[in-house]
DNA sequence: TCTCCAGTCC
């Protein structure tokens, strides 16, 4: 807060005018009021108002100078009245060290000072405390009442404490507070963040009363939880209650439309949104309308609306560059970032995130280049995920050497940082380079997930190193206890097949514990070609065929297994039925090969 | 005294 406003507006000819007016604000009244116990002591009754009044507005400074005033003129010792109110106000700016203080100084705690605190804790990131703190007022006897639980609930569905949430629960329903309507929709948050929708869905179907806020959560919960299908229909259950829907229902749903590509309801969401004037308020509304189009390739219509807004902001821009560059456009993309800075926006770190994802597209590495400069100028080279973007860029670009130095350079490295280096050396074909970096990640503590796996496998397979490439594999459910997902298991077949052990590759897919899809038997075939194996290649191409029948690339891979065998017929029977059924040979992917070697076999 | 709220990285 600006301590010289508040001296400005208590210029003596209007000093109780600002009282009497009727529009003054809470923070001219603090200012006031301020002014004024600096110059006068005030009693515990007044300090409690202004601490009143100071808790509204968030207001620090002042309330530090009230505080000091209250020490030096001894209205805070032992006043358990003021001592609350200021433990409060300090909770409430999120100031906990402060608020501590105090509160550890006052006897006699009330509930609302308990649960002051227990929120101020849950709300300012530290939310182990704030469940120590429950306990403790468990402890000393003061029971949790309706404004306690919100919190305690938020907590534990903030750490994924599912069992500890869980007792939570019980004690709720034990005391009869299960139906206070706060108290339910955080049940019904914090289920939804445990991912757990079907109990948040019987404590919904459970609640006496339901308010806008119950219907929004369980919108939310089912977006989050990757079930747009069913937020959809519990917005129309919504509509048919007869509630009207808020800005935060409609993000909800924009979320939906877009996460299940449902361009037509986002339209009538739209076209709601235009009728009732909700936009002017919210540039969160319009964004969201934006990225739902975005998400559902209406890139015209997300254009259009773009174009419309007049107060674009950087969210604005980010939305329509990725929306481009998810698309496919990535040329767009970088046009309108250009188009950024002259029409007074700000790129942010999200921005840059999304110009360098367009620039590995179109392997546009010197717009790369000049993008990592205004990194380095903006100060945002020392972030993670801007790092890791640049590494992205770089190997995708080409430019292995540039991406390692990012990766040497970056004062914090996470899993994902770790994994586009070991992909990048995957892509370049330096498999044992990508070994090395995924061991040495190992070293530094950090657990792989299955796209490192994903990555270094593909490395492998790339560069051919089959028996490392096998320990890796392995390694996954011995080491890490983890399952081999079908990129997994799809890398291996690929690894193997090069190797030529073909007949190991087969096994491996017929005991792989998830269902092969039709590019893994494609895979398999293409390895038979190279290493001439007919009677596996059948099986494989039999497999693919039964899946896709119309996988062009299959059959031509199948016909030049046989015509290097010199078995013609079986090559004029695989063309029939790519005449029969009526296929059309890709550009580049051609029968060519078999013509050639026909007549320079005959 | 309280709950729900968009966009970036493998």
């Amino acid at each position: 807060m600006n301590g010289s406003l508040t001296f400005k507006l208590l210029k003596p000819h209007n000093h109780y005018t600002i009282l009497l007016k009727k529009s003054y604000t809470t923070a001219a009244a603090a200012a006031h009021f301020t002014q004024h116990a600096l110059n006068h002591p005030l009693t515990s009754l007044q300090c409690g108002t202004m601490l009143q009044s100071l808790t509204n507005s968030k207001s620090v400074t002042k309330g530090q100078k009230l505080h000091a005033h209250m020490i030096v003129c001894g209205v805070l010792r032992n006043n358990t009245y003021v001592s609350t109110k200021l433990a409060a106000f300090y909770a409430n700016c999120g100031r906990m060290a402060e608020a501590r203080v105090i509160f550890d100084g006052i006897v006699l705690k009330s509930s609302f000072l308990w649960n002051f605190m227990i929120r101020g804790y849950a709300c300012n990131g530290f939310s182990m405390k704030s469940l120590v703190l429950y306990r403790e007022m468990l402890s000393f006897g003061q029971k949790a009442d309706n404004f306690t639980y919100p919190f305690v609930l938020k907590v534990c569905g903030d750490l994924n404490l599912v069992e500890i949430g869980r007792r939570v629960h019980c004690e709720i329903v034990v005391c009869g507070l299960e139906s206070d309507i706060y108290v339910g929709n955080c049940l019904l948050a914090m289920y939804s963040n445990f991912g757990d929708m079907e109990k948040a869905r019987m404590v919904f179907d459970r609640m006496l009363k339901r308010d806008l806020t119950s219907w929004n959560t369980m919108i939310m919960g089912y977006v989050k939880n990757g079930d747009p299908r069913e937020a959809l229909v519990v917005f129309d259950l919504m509509r048919k209650s007869g509630l009207i829907a808020d800005c935060t229902t409609l993000l909800g749903v924009l979320s939906a439309c877009a996460d299940s590509a449902a361009v037509k309801q986002g339209k009538a969401i739209h076209g709601y949104v235009l009728r009732n004037s909700i936009a002017h308020c919210n540039n969160f509304l319009t964004n969201s309308l934006i990225g739902m189009y975005c998400n559902c390739n209406s890139m015209v219509y997300a254009r259009r609306l773009f174009e419309e807004v007049s107060r674009k902001d950087t969210v604005s821009w980010n939305s329509m560059i990725s929306g481009y560059t998810k698309n496919g456009d990535a040329f767009e993309s970088l046009r309108l970032f250009c188009r950024m800075v002259p029409e007074g926006a700000e790129p942010d770190q999200v921005t840059l995130i999304a110009v360098l994802r367009a620039c590995d597209q179109i392997t546009a590495l010197h717009f790369g280049m000049s993008v990592h400069s205004y990194i380095v100028k903006k100060g945002f080279d020392e972030n993670t995920i801007a790092g890791t973007a640049l590494i992205d860029m770089y190997s995708k670009c080409g430019s292995l050497d540039c991406s390692r130095r990012v990766f040497d350079e970056m004062p914090k490295r996470n899993l994902v940082s770790w994994s586009a280096m070991v992909a990048g050396y995957g892509l370049h074909g330096r498999g044992s380079e990508a070994i090395s970096i995924f061991h040495e990640m190992r070293t530094n503590s950090i657990t792989p997930d299955e796209g490192v796996f994903t990555s270094v496998l593909s490395a492998c397979s790339h560069a051919g190193l089959l028996d490392q490439g096998k320990e890796i594999f392995y390694s996954m459910t011995n080491k890490f206890d983890m399952r081999p997902g079908l990129a997994h298991y799809s890398c291996l077949v690929d690894l193997l097949g090069r190797a030529g052990h073909l007949d190991e590759a087969y096994e491996l897919i017929k005991t792989m514990e998830v269902k092969p899809t039709v590019d893994t038997w494609a895979a398999l075939l293409s390895a038979c070609r190279l290493h001439q194996n007919v009677e596996l290649a059948e099986i494989s191409a039999q497999e693919v065929f039964n899946m896709d029948p119309k996988r062009v690339v299959s059959y031509i891979c199948l016909s030049n297994i046989y015509a290097i065998e010199k078995r013609w017929d079986d090559v004029e029977r695989v063309r029939g039925m790519v005449r029969r059924r009526g296929l059309k040979k890709p550009p580049g992917c051609s029968f060519i090969e078999v013509d050639k070697l026909h007549s320079f076999l005959m």
